[in-house]
RNA sequence: GCUUCCGUAGCUCAGUGGAUUAGAGCGCUUGCUUGCGGAGCAAUAGGUCGCAGGUUCGAGUCCUGCCGGGAGCACCA
């Protein structure tokens, strides 16, 4: 937002320490740390340093003789348009904006370009964001939910700042897992089908685990037992021959089973707000993946053991000529003719490149398979894929329980939903006296926009690549450093600029309006406002949604104390209250840009 | 064995080279509501940033080694 001014600072030091032979550093340049006053800074130690090698640090130290510099620099700058005063310090150059033409600037931006406010300029790469990979037949548990809220978080990062970005979803829909489910519903369950779209795909759960247990070999089992567990398992193993072989029957109770845990994955995304551009299946690139073997076999990367009785084989690190191990050998086709993973995801990318001409690839995906990816991406670039040097593998720790990890062969799972509806019933129970003028349905509406708040970004403010062991007390915190924290402070500004009956438009700025003594709060807030473009960009090229769930607590915080100390509708100067209602209104509008870039829903009363 | 992530306050975590004093939240102690919504604000206590070297004018931050913990390592996904 001051380039302009900086630009201008910086050329007038250069030729001054061209003129007098100092071996100026690179200039970089840092909003001032203190509050009070705004500007920026530059530190001259490097500079300082680099004449000291040079034999012209007259025995000083580096910071004595950075200040030094400071203070000869400082006098060539003075009298610049917005600039109030120059100081040296400490070997550094401060730089200070006359306060009420920075505040007005901020404030004006932020009015003047609404939610656009920090939007980057348009570019012409594509990025595709992969993330709600669960599997079917299964349920959406709460690992599940870190996923989609980084995935989500991440595509709207990008698109704000400037990316075409498509938000693709690749659900697992075959394979054992599925299949075992498909068995038990026929052995023992066919024909039922429980209402409503949650309780049937849950139900599909149920069946997975009760399947599991009657599959898994015991402890002191009688030989009875034994023939009976082999029995149901040559059953599974038909089952699975059936499938493969494209049995009508069995193909049915696959589409059927499969569209009810869909139809339960695509409720759960709506809860989230995501709206995915493009499905893709598991079994869709099954049979292309076949394909790319022989070409992968005839262009040399693959070697094809299968004549001596073993599998079509990347030996990865020697084809890229690497003496060190480092991304080692996979299998891309098993002995039985088979596919595996990787070579789905080695047909998945090539359509992602070839079909959607994806510039740049990133998967939200489990830390855990970070070799994988590693694997896939080079085989991609042996394959000749460009873009191969863009995908990106954003993993994450895996989110567990207290009573320890989560499994859904076992049952031992926390579902998504359950967690729902314990946050919107935590809600309402807090509620009651604050919302009585509000409706039911809006009261629920709240209940649902605050439980996801929480909900949501506790997945967000911790690292990525931390490990998060889920306690639901701590997730569904509503006090201190939480979703309803921010939420709250957009209710605050909403509140004040209702009751004030205010419209903020950029005609009611003018050159005067902050020409008064502002409040260190108020040049704390408007501090804050000012960071959310470069925070918003650096959260997105960096890949990291912690960057803006950071900021979005800051700006909360300010806005806060702002709030306690500072009086906006009992101010008695009109002009200073319409000063403050525009403040209001400003920071209103960035909650709300960081909110949405949080997925997190920004209500007007709570 | 190799690879990778992590180790910061009692607990959960921010902070990837520069500033007075390493920051939050929770928990502890204490104030604030005849006030724009207290899901809040203000304040107190609590840290040799795992250890040891190194690079640098300057290291919680970069490099090396060690200690401790998690994860991954070809026919699962």
């Amino acid at each position: 937002m001051f380039q302009k001014e900086q630009q201008l600072v910086e050329e007038k030091i250069k030729t001054y320490c061209a003129a007098n032979d100092i071996q100026l550093a690179e200039l970089k340049w840092k909003p001032i740390p203190f509050s009070g006053e705004w500007g920026f800074a530059t530190s001259f130690f490097q500079t300082a340093a680099n004449e000291a090698k040079r034999g012209r640090s007259e025995n000083m130290s580096a910071p004595q003789k950075a200040q030094e510099i400071a203070e000869q620099v400082k006098g060539q700058i003075s009298g610049e348009a917005g600039i109030r005063h120059v100081e040296a310090v400490k070997g550094y150059l401060n730089i200070y904006f006359k306060t009420s033409e920075y505040a007005l600037r901020v404030v004006d931006e932020v009015l003047k370009n609404g939610a656009n406010f920090g939007r980057g300029k348009l570019k012409s790469e594509t990025v595709m964001v992969e993330y709600a990979q669960p599997n079917t037949h299964h349920s959406f548990h709460i690992g599940h939910a870190r996923n989609a809220a980084l995935g989500e978080v991440l595509a709207r990062l990008t698109e704000f700042a400037g990316y075409r970005t498509i938000r693709a979803s690749y659900p697992g829909d075959l394979g054992l897992g599925v299949i075992t489910v498909l068995w038990m519903y026929d052995k023992f369950y066919k024909g039922q089908e429980p209402a409503g779209v949650h309780e049937r795909g849950q139900w599909l759960l149920k069946l997975y685990v009760e399947a599991n247990q009657l599959l898994e070999k015991k402890e002191n089992e009688t030989p009875a037992e034994t023939a009976q567990r082999e029995a149901y398992e040559a059953e599974r193993r038909e089952m699975y021959r059936k499938w493969d072989a494209g049995d009508p029957q069995v193909r049915e109770l696959w589409h059927v089973t499969r569209r009810w845990s869909l139809d339960e994955l695509r409720e759960i995304l709506q809860m989230l707000d995501i709206d995915i551009d493009v499905w893709f299946f598991e079994s869709d690139v099954d049979a292309p993946s076949k394909a790319i073997v022989d070409e992968l076999i005839a262009k040399g990367i693959a070697d094809d053991e299968r004549p001596q009785g073993g599998a079509v084989i990347v030996k990865i690190d020697e084809k890229l000529g690497l003496t060190k191990e480092k991304y080692r050998t996979n299998v891309i086709l098993r002995a039985d003719g088979t596919s595996l993973y990787l070579t789905k995801d080695l047909a998945l990318a090539k359509e992602k490149f070839e079909k959607y001409h994806v510039d740049r690839s990133i998967y939200v995906v489990d830390t855990r398979q970070s070799l994988h990816l590693q694997q896939a991406f080079a085989i991609l670039k042996l394959w000749g894929f460009a873009q191969a040097e863009k995908c990106h593998h954003l993993g994450y720790g895996f989110v567990s329980l207290p009573e320890g990890a989560m499994s859904s062969r076992k049952g031992r799972v926390t579902l998504f939903k359950e967690v729902y509806d314990e946050a919107v019933k935590r809600v309402l129970s807090l509620n009651v006296e604050k919302s009585v003028e509000l409706s039911s349905a809006e009261r629920e509406k709240i209940a649902r926009q605050i439980g996801m708040g929480a909900l949501i970004y506790s997945m967000l403010s911790v690292d990525n690549n931390k490990d998060i062991v889920f306690h639901i007390d701590e997730a569904l915190s509503f006090d201190g450093r939480t979703g309803p924290y921010i939420q709250n402070a957009h209710v605050r500004a909403n509140s004040i600029l209702k009751k004030a009956n205010f419209k903020p438009s950029t005609s009611a700025l003018q050159p005067e309006t902050f020409n008064y003594d502002l409040a260190k709060q108020e040049i704390e807030l408007i501090e804050q406002l000012s960071q959310f473009p470069q925070k918003a960009q650096q959260a997105a090229e960096e890949y990291r949604p912690l960057v803006m769930a950071t900021y979005a607590y800051d700006l909360a915080n300010a806005f806060h104390s702002f709030y306690h100390a500072v009086p906006v509708l009992q101010t008695e100067d009109e002009k200073i209250k319409n000063a403050r209602l525009l403040l209001v209104a400003a920071t209103k509008q960035v909650l709300v840009n960081a909110l949405h870039l949080l997925d997190i829903q920004a209500p007007d009363a709570m």
